[in-house]
DNA sequence: CAACATAAAATCCGATCGGATATCTGATTG
DNA sequence: CAATCAGATATCCGATCGGATTTTATGTTG
């Protein structure tokens, strides 16, 4: 849903209207060139490039790139220049699964008691989304689904009420999104099934079940992925 | 043990000399300031300021300071600037917290499989370090303490293999670190004697126990912040 | 005396410029 | 023919400059 998941400002209920940040716009481009992997995993980035190509100066592209880098999407040498984070390989994806294993599951714990009505609502709505989710390219039918996957646990970490946890995921979902659409991982209808039993568990608020349901889905997730590597 | 946590150039072992980047002795200069508190929680930070303190250009502060609100440790406004990260108030150290809980049980049992032998004798020295604390000065003391303190759990989290684990817990640490010395938390010796467990059972090769060992010190550290805010 | 309007200073955002370094290309030599 | 070396190009790092905005200070008025 969110275009950019981190590092815009919060104008959503601003009283006040600031004028715009060019620094936002070349962020999204730049975002924009990662997520459709214009920009490969682990290609150069060039600042003079991106002054030609935008057409603005390096200031504010160096600071788009500098908040990309924060979130560990491009890395920086010195002297050298940006380039694309580089692809995952197994042991980071473990790595990544491993941490996700400690943190999801107490967030859905944490979201069947905190999560207000409304939230259970939009989990729904995204819910719903991604069953009906029957495009025809399946180039874009994956972009839809990762989108949609993304909110769906996002809005489960912020509903833990813990903001540094929620923040904390937000930076590995990035990366489990590109990760995705690079290799094509196809959108199973058994994420659908284990989704469905972490939202009734959530709306019945049974935080044990729903930390259990949860626990298993991102197991099943890791699974998925995994076979990519060559199985466990 | 390490001056900047995150964010520094990895030359450890670089075979290649490179030239200095300006960028990071401002760092330093910065993050110095914060941890000092001359620059107190909340306080702004300017930026023309800091030009004719250090005597840079804009840029190189620029950089800096991108890289410290990466962190956390500052925030910045559109058009206002850059402020020093206000302090935390119950609900977030709270929640800082229920993130460790999380995290250093299970890196203090992942550390008593796959630390090296090195890796303990480093977690050794540490800790025979803070012991032998006892500079006059209890200004000081708690500056010692508090840096052997982010160093020992800063090893069990390297020595857990999991990077991603290890990044994160860095930077709650440079919170913790900065909370510790603003409210002049002592160093008690129930922190020597918890550190001694986890440190048996991960020489045992326990990851059980030093998991236990390791979630125990955690809740106890929280009940010692937490009469700042007047008991649980 | 308080509140508002206006003016001045401080500050940030973005653009542009020069020096330094790394990388690429092509020629020379053993 | 391969390897090495030199020059040229591309790029990054840091400095400086102007416009826009915010904040502070001052003066005016009800």
């Amino acid at each position: 849903m969110a275009k950019s998941p981190i590092g815009t400002s919060e104008t959503g209920s601003g009283l006040v209207r600031r004028p715009p940040r060019l620094g936002d716009e070349v962020y999204n481009a730049i975002y924009a060139q990662l997520m459709s992997l214009k920009i490969p995993p682990g290609g150069r980035i060039s600042v003079d490039n991106l002054v030609r190509e935008l057409g603005v100066s390096q200031t504010p592209i160096r600071e788009a790139l500098s908040r990309l880098e924060a979130l560990g999407l491009v890395v920086k040498t010195h002297l050298i220049g940006y380039s694309a984070a580089s692809q995952m390989d197994k042991a980071r994806l473990q790595q990544l699964y491993e941490l996700r294993m400690l943190l999801e599951p107490f967030a859905a714990g944490r979201a069947a008691l905190n999560m207000p009505d409304e939230g259970i609502e939009a989990l729904e709505a995204v819910d719903k989304e991604m069953r009906s989710t029957r495009n025809d390219d399946p180039r874009l039918a994956y972009g839809e689904f990762a989108q949609s996957d993304s909110s769906f646990h996002d809005l489960i970490a912020s509903g833990s009420g813990n903001l540094l946890i929620h923040e904390t995921l937000a930076r590995l979902h990035t990366h489990v999104h590109l990760f995705r659409l690079f290799f094509h991982a196809r959108a199973t209808t058994d994420a659908n099934q284990e989704h469905a039993h972490i939202i009734a568990a959530i709306k019945k608020r049974d935080p044990a079940t729903a930390e259990a349901a949860m626990r298993d889905h991102i197991e099943q997730s890791r699974k998925r992925f995994m076979v990519i590597f060559g199985g466990e």
